[in-house]
RNA sequence: GGGCCGUUAGCUCAGUCGGUAGAGCAGUGGAUUUUUAAUCCAUUGGUCAUAGGUUCAAAUCCUAUACGGCCCA
């Protein structure tokens, strides 16, 4: 958008008010002081009643952004709205100095913000409210804000101009203080359990620790090419080597991927990796964690999601994925999953197409996502995973065509996804050879061959489970979001 | 990538069968010293997303493009 272009007769009506206010000194002071927020305030006195208040005779300096303004003649009525919320102002003209209400009536917008003083009353309604007798402009809005009751619904300018969205929208407020009381809840639950927070590289000279496309970048001294971090699963791991047991990170992660509902190129993601613990032992922390987190953050276990609720209070449902697709699939036998032929078979009836590579494992995960994953409501792990999809998990000791291996599922969408590590270092590099075969065969989210990787884990790394949760999509469902734009403060869009 | 829907005043939205572009809020002028979607009187404001096409005539019908929303892969 050209600076020009969406100029119009409101804006430069204010920016004529602007010039002029400039002829009478700095129109953006910043020597203003406020002592008080609106909510603080109708705590602390909102049920007073008016002889109380007059008698206590409170002032009050309060700072903020016009939202109404209601002129009776030698008397308004206005909001003021600040990071906490709203307050209302009663402007008289003659409890201000000559020519100051004159001022508020006319120079002044809905938008601008204003400094204002005075003492706290009740007005006959019994609205808290200041009489103020002092006031002043701090800040020009150039802009008129979006119509007062209907507010700004436009969900492209929501996401793009998200600072009108805040300034307009009390639900858009409060899921973004929703998001950063969950993740600091989590911070302060790991922390104490005694988990040390770390940070590592966001540019990785290999991408490693999931199956996704890259963003690609260029370091132009050492000319070499890098990569956006998948995941940080990688370096954690090495963490564990050098002897830090128990660490997390919450950061970003970069997939090249399209946009959806569900995905945003760069999103939130929480790792935490602990040694001496197996997979059952993190299923046993992650359900005690998002429970917790539902309590602390809603007052409640049962999360409302677009019209279902989900149960964070009652014992999570944990079944293996064989056992979750004939449970869903009534009319398809056990016997039928154990078999690559009938397998295949299988995904045909249900139109699933595979590809010639494609073994047994992949052949039922494929069956498992399309049958499956969108009927998981309630809190769900499902465990046991094919080895053939796990290529960083640890096998299970009974039956090594499977990993020790959860994904943790909420109203149909995946959450998080875990397991007891892959600490055999021959095995990883069995493995991680299969994943550069897959990919030159074809498959560019098969993973590259990590030497370094391989390295650390040769030289022990402890036994350890580890883990990766979703922040976006957990803030959606704690914040009844339907897209995950709504929970990311500036969502990836298209240029304008 | 495919399908469906949307784009009209600063904002929220109407716009009939193709026949001069509408409302509320905001703004502007006026009245009003307890209003809170304040009220009352008057009034300004439009590249109907963009580019083509059909037609005597297009916000309206057709095509393409852009951006967005929803669903599917």
């Amino acid at each position: 958008m050209t600076e020009q272009q969406d100029e119009n007769k409101l804006i430069a009506q204010r920016r004529g008010q602007l010039a002029a206010l400039r002829e009478q000194g700095n129109p953006f002071p910043n020597d203003f002081r406020r002592d008080a927020l609106a909510a603080d305030l109708l705590v602390a006195h909102g049920d007073r009643d008016a002889e109380e208040l007059e008698s206590l005779g409170v002032r009050a300096a309060v700072g903020g952004r016009l939202m109404s303004r209601r002129v009776m003649g030698k008397a308004s009525f206005a909001h003021l709205q600040d990071m906490s919320g709203r307050i209302q102002l009663f402007v008289q003209r003659d409890n201000l100095p000559e020519g100051v209400y004159q001022q508020f009536k006319k120079a002044w917008d809905i938008g601008d913000v204003i400094g204002a003083e005075g003492q706290l009353f009740k007005t006959k309604t019994g609205e808290l409210s200041i009489r103020v007798d002092s006031i002043r402009l701090l800040t020009k809005s150039l802009r008129p804000l979006p119509e007062k009751h209907h507010g700004l619904t436009d969900q492209e300018q929501r996401y793009r101009m998200r600072y009108l969205d805040l300034i307009m929208n009390e639900d858009s407020r409060k899921t973004f203080r929703i998001r950063t009381e969950a993740v600091r809840f989590l911070r302060n639950y790991l922390d104490g359990q005694g988990f040390m927070e770390v940070e590592t590289p966001m540019m990785q000279v290999i991408p490693g620790g999931a199956a996704a496309r890259p963003f690609v970048t260029q370091h132009n001294a050492l000319d070499m090419r890098l990569y956006l971090r998948i995941a940080p699963e990688l370096y954690l791991k090495r963490l564990v080597v050098g002897g830090f047991e128990k660490v997390y990170e919450i950061n970003r992660n970069f997939r090249n991927e399209g946009l959806s509902t569900r995905h945003n190129p760069e999103f939130t993601m929480l790792e935490f990796y602990q040694a001496y613990a197996d997979y059952h032992d993190l299923m046993d922390l992650t359900e005690d964690m998002l429970r917790g987190l539902a309590e602390q953050v809603l007052g409640t276990t049962k999360v409302r999601y677009q019209g279902d609720e989900y149960d964070f209070g009652s014992p999570f449902t944990r079944m293996t994925v064989k056992e979750s697709i004939l449970h869903f699939n009534p009319d398809i036998d056990a016997a039928e999953l154990d078999d690559l032929e009938r397998a295949r078979a299988v995904a045909e009836r249900l139109e699933i197409p595979l590809k010639a590579s494609h073994g047994l494992g992949k052949a039922q995960i494929e069956i498992f996502e399309k049958t499956v994953e969108h009927r998981l409501m309630n809190p769900t792990f499902i465990t046991a995973y094919p080895t053939e999809v796990s290529p960083l998990a640890r096998r299970n000791d009974a039956d090594p065509f499977v990993t020790d291996r959860f994904e943790f599922f909420v109203g149909g969408r995946e959450i998080a996804n875990g397991f007891s590590e892959l600490n055999d270092a021959e095995d990883q590099a069995e493995r991680f050879r299969q994943q550069v075969a897959e990919k030159d065969a074809g498959d560019d989210e098969a993973m590259h061959y990590d030497a370094d990787y391989v390295r650390a884990l040769e030289y022990g790394l402890p036994p350890t489970a580890g883990e990766g949760i979703g922040i976006d999509r957990l803030v959606m469902l704690l914040t009844d979001s339907p897209s995950i734009r709504d929970v990311l403060l500036f969502p990836h869009m298209r240029p304008e």
